[in-house]
DNA sequence: CTATGTGCAAAGTGTTTGCAAATTT
DNA sequence: AAATTTGCAAACACTTTGCACATAG
């Protein structure tokens, strides 16, 4: 289990991936922690977001397109905006659906739930009454 | 929106992906598809693909790593292995997520739930147990 | 006949990796 | 000092695209 080291570039990847919740991929990590450590390099960038998601600290999630990255790991919802690409939080009490699921499912294990929504944000959703 | 003629490339990408429950990729498509048409490439799969997307009448499952597809339809939940990578189909009755999550968010306009569980498939989990 | 789809190969993304140098513990 | 992590650049895996030819309608 690689990343035991507390290192300038992880921490700097930590703090940028917890003050946004834009579901950033690793390109655009890249570019902001480049702002407090300019030497990191996009490799390093990719090998400590594998590790916090392997640690559980960050969710990976595979919307087409490249990876994005949340550091915000309680269960919850997204919606992919079909129009625009956001990836945005929904509002959605999940009804128990990891237990539901292995109750019902007795010979695998589960272990985490991904819900998400394809269709228009907000602001997409709008601008299609609009026009 | 393409791919409105009917042609043997596009019948035999459609049989294919009907004939299994294996969410295979492009890759592997192509390599089915060959058999009964020898000269397509792999650049006409994909294109077939894309629009049977668009059109409905196939699911692609972005579960990182290549993209999969998916034409059996009706919204059912997803397991993808975290050992072995398989995905499978979950005994799972989505309890009306898309009308609740619609209700809940007004503001934005939701077509499609993808409800995918990571965790260990039937084979994997009964080998952690032996092994 | 004409518009659309195909095959090919080259180019585009996004991601991973080997290695010597730098850093953490 | 020892072991891990970094930066770099090259390699990779997957997907898209331009174009001349083929084909469905």
């Amino acid at each position: 289990m690689p990343m035991r080291r507390m290192t300038r570039q992880r921490r700097a990847v930590m703090e940028v991936l917890k003050s946004t919740r834009s579901h950033p991929d690793a390109a655009w990590i890249y570019q902001e922690v480049k702002k407090r450590v300019p030497s990191i390099s996009l490799g390093t960038v990719y090998r400590t977001l594998d590790a916090l998601v392997k640690e559980g600290k960050v969710i990976a999630l595979h919307t087409g397109g490249a990876t994005r990255y949340d550091a915000f790991t309680h269960p919850h919802a997204h919606l992919v905006c079909t129009a625009c690409g956001r990836v945005e939080d929904l509002e959605l009490e999940l009804p128990h659906l990891l237990e539901k699921a292995q109750a019902q499912n007795p010979a695998v294990r589960l272990d985490a739930v991904r819900l998400t929504f394809e269709g228009l944000c907000a602001d997409c959703a709008q601008n299609r009454l609009e026009g």
